[in-house]
RNA sequence: GUGGGCGUAGCUCAGCUGGUAGAGCUCCGGGUUGUGGUCCCGGCGGUCGGGGGUUCGAGUCCCCUCGCUCACCCCA
């Protein structure tokens, strides 16, 4: 049996479902914040990550589904969507819109890692972009519109983690602060950390094992190396949130797996989720724009996993079927006028389904009730119809002409 | 890539120290020669994940393999 590639899987009609609420949610709440729908192409330039995710990252090293389109070019699957959202502002010429740009997407994303509860191979995002503004406000606006989101969605057990990344160059600074300390501790820290030191040595806070965080408690901090500037935006994020009732920790530790995150970042977990406890975040990233060879512009946004935050929304009651007419065939030779009559329904607005299994009567009428139609039409000889009231159980005969007008005006 | 758990009907699962494959649900039919929801009866449906081995005999024991899943890692 040919099965589903391993990661991915088919979204069966209850699911997509839920999908399309979720989606419905996003588009309001986006939407009503000046935010318009983008999609750009599911695989792109491979260049275009290994520049704007960044090469030192796990996505980059080992997650990326490339490969060559035949004609000497490398692709890649999107393994995530800010990159190709910013390669669509510069390729559009869109610093010459009303600044800031605000983009929202639902698309799908490709990575190649071990599968498990929340983790899929192909996973679908929400995510919201916010381009051309430096202001506090746009990242305080994106944690609000992603918190009303997770809301809306019912997502349980959530809460908001929250840091700064300072501006690339004093970040830059720190880093080497922090790759000194690390170094003169070697010893102490586990292999996998020793040897990313110099490629990545923030993400030695997000270590487990002992002498490591035992090194790290003592470590620098970059939340306190800030710069007036950075440190001042911060806080304006802070107030904001404070202001707006909107609860967080800040996390000195939080490090987000993409490069090109500056000052803000976010993230939102939730408890009901198992190892992968993050349902969605984003942040600043001010100089992603340069390192895609557009103008220096600063940007801010965030993205949520839709498979995440429907399980952390745990089984929805399951919508209740609607169906006004079920057409039931009392003998083969009716099936012309059920036809018809199917037809004559759907124009006129209803939900109507025609027996087509060649069920007996009483098969019909079972099947009638399971779906949960409100009338079976049950079609006799020469047009005679009887139309049958499944809550009521009263039945009439009429001509199939009138079936539809009876039907509409319970 | 590494480790744990699990693979028996479409689904959820039972199957004792090896002895001729089961239940519930679903689906279809009948009981009601053209009438649902409850009930009763019947039917469809399985190379017991795959291969090899031990044995008179393997769903059951041994080896290998594949898949799923959870976790590490990382992240949505």
């Amino acid at each position: 049996m040919i099965r589903a590639p391993r990661g991915t899987f088919d979204v069966l009609p209850d699911d997509a479902a839920r999908r399309r609420t979720l989606e419905a949610h996003a588009e309001r709440i986006l939407g009503a914040a000046g935010y318009g729908q983008i999609e750009t192409p599911t695989f792109e330039a491979t260049e275009l990550f290994a520049r704007g995710v960044g090469e030192a990252t796990d996505i980059v090293r080992k997650e990326m589904y490339t490969f060559d389109d035949g004609g000497g070019r490398s692709l890649t699957l999107r393994p995530e969507g800010t990159a190709p959202v910013c390669r669509a502002y510069i390729e559009h010429g869109m610093h010459k819109l009303p600044q800031p740009v605000k983009l929202w997407y639902l698309s799908s994303f490709f990575r190649a890692e071990a599968p498990q509860r929340g983790r899929y191979r192909q996973f679908w995002q929400v995510g919201a972009e916010a381009i051309g503004s430096a202001a506090p406000e746009t990242d305080a606006e994106l944690i609000v519109l992603l918190a009303d989101l997770l809301g809306a969605v019912g997502a349980k057990g959530v809460r908001l983690r929250l840091s700064s990344l300072g501006t690339p160059e004093t970040r830059a600074e720190y880093r080497e602060e922090l790759k000194l300390y690390l170094h003169a501790r070697e010893s102490r820290l586990s292999e996998d950390v020793r040897e990313r030191i110099d490629q990545n040595p923030l993400r030695a806070f997000d270590a487990t094992d002992p002498g490591t965080r035992d090194v790290m408690r003592e470590a620098p901090l970059l939340l306190d190396r800030l710069d007036p500037q950075d440190a001042a935006h911060f806080a304006q994020v802070r107030e904001l949130l404070d202001t707006g009732g909107v609860g967080y920790e800040i996390d000195p530790s939080l490090v987000r797996g993409l490069d090109y995150y500056t000052r803000t970042v976010f993230e939102f977990e939730s408890d009901v989720l198992g190892a992968q406890s993050g349902v969605g975040g984003g942040g600043r990233y001010d100089g992603l724009m340069e390192e895609l060879d557009g103008p220096a512009t600063p940007a801010c946004g965030f993205a949520a996993g839709v498979e995440r935050m429907l399980l952390a929304a745990g089984e929805p009651p399951a919508p209740p079927d609607h169906v006004d007419l079920f057409i039931a065939l009392a003998k083969p030779n009716g099936a012309g006028t059920g036809f018809e009559l199917s037809r004559a329904a759907r124009r006129a607005g209803l939900s109507a389904q025609l027996e087509l299994a060649g069920r007996s009567l009483k098969g019909q009428l079972k099947h009638a009730d399971r779906i949960g139609a409100r009338y079976v039409a049950i079609v006799g000889d020469d047009g005679h119809v009887s139309l049958k009231d499944m809550e009521s159980g009263q039945q009439r005969e009429l001509d199939a002409a009138d079936v539809v007008q009876a039907v509409r005006k319970p």
